[in-house]
DNA sequence: TAAATAGGTTTATTTTATAAACCAATCTAT
DNA sequence: ATAGATTGGTTTATAAAATAAACCTATTTA
C-alpha cells in the first residue's frame, strides 16, 4: 500500500490543521513563555501575558487537561501558589504547531 | 518626553496582540494563498483550503469588510464567478501579523 | 422533465474567548 | 478588634467566532 498523496491526510496538503488548543493568543503566549523558563508562577504568567486572572485560569486549565502543562498548587507561606511547567507532550505539540504554521506564513 | 518603556503600549512588550481577523486558520490560509497567487476564484480557494463553501463565504466577507480583500462577482458563461484579490492593506496586515507572531514562536 | 450539479448565501448551532462577579484568606490602618 | 483593602485565584455569564447545515437560483444531464 503506497501512500495516497492526494488524500486529505497526506503530507503534501498545503495547509495542515493548526492545533486549536495552541492557536489561541493567550494559550500560545503561555506556552511560549513556559518554553523559555520551564517553570513559572500564575502571577508571573499573568503579568508577562498581560491577561486577566479569570481568563488565564481558564486557559491554564485547558492546557493542563490537554496534558500540555503540569500545574502544581501549593502555598507560599500562607498564600496559595500556582506553579506551571510545560510537559514533554506540550513541547512536542508546540513544535508541531510551529512547523504547521510555517506553511501559512512563509 | 522619552517613551515609557514599561507601559503596556511600549514596543518592548513581549507578546503583541495578534490581529484577530488574521489569527484564524481559514482566514490565514486564504490570505496566505492570495499572497502567492494575487488572484483566485472562490472554488479554487475552497479546494486549496479544504473548506466548506459556507464557511469560506463567511470568512471572505469578513476579510473584504476589513479591506484586506477585494472581491469581484461576475459570470463565467452563465454561472456565477467570485474572484478574490488581496489588497495592499491586506498585505500590510499580513506582514504585521507575521512579525508579531514571531515573538510567540521563536 | 426530473434529478443532479454548480456556485454560492443565509441561518442556526456549537465552541471560544473574555470579562465580570465572586470567594476565602490575609494584611493593613484605625 | 475590626473594617477595608489586597492577594491569588475560581466560577459563572456574556459576547464573539467558527463551523456546519439548510437553503437558493440557475444550469446541465439522463
Amino acid at each position: 500500500m503506497h501512500p495516497d498523496i492526494t488524500s486529505k491526510n497526506s503530507i503534501v496538503s498545503e495547509f495542515k490543521p493548526l492545533d486549536p488548543l495552541l492557536h489561541s493568543q493567550l494559550r500560545l503566549a503561555v506556552m511560549s513563555l513556559l518554553l523559555s523558563v520551564e517553570e513559572a508562577e500564575f502571577t508571573y504568567i499573568k503579568e508577562k501575558t498581560e491577561s486577566t486572572a479569570g481568563n488565564l485560569s481558564v486557559q491554564l486549565d485547558k492546557l493542563e487537561k490537554a496534558g500540555y502543562l503540569a500545574i502544581e498548587k501549593s502555598f507560599r507561606g500562607k498564600r496559595p501558589l500556582t506553579t506551571c511547567k510545560i510537559t514533554q507532550k506540550g513541547v512536542k505539540a508546540f513544535e508541531a504547531y510551529v512547523e504547521n504554521l510555517k506553511n501559512y506564513i512563509s
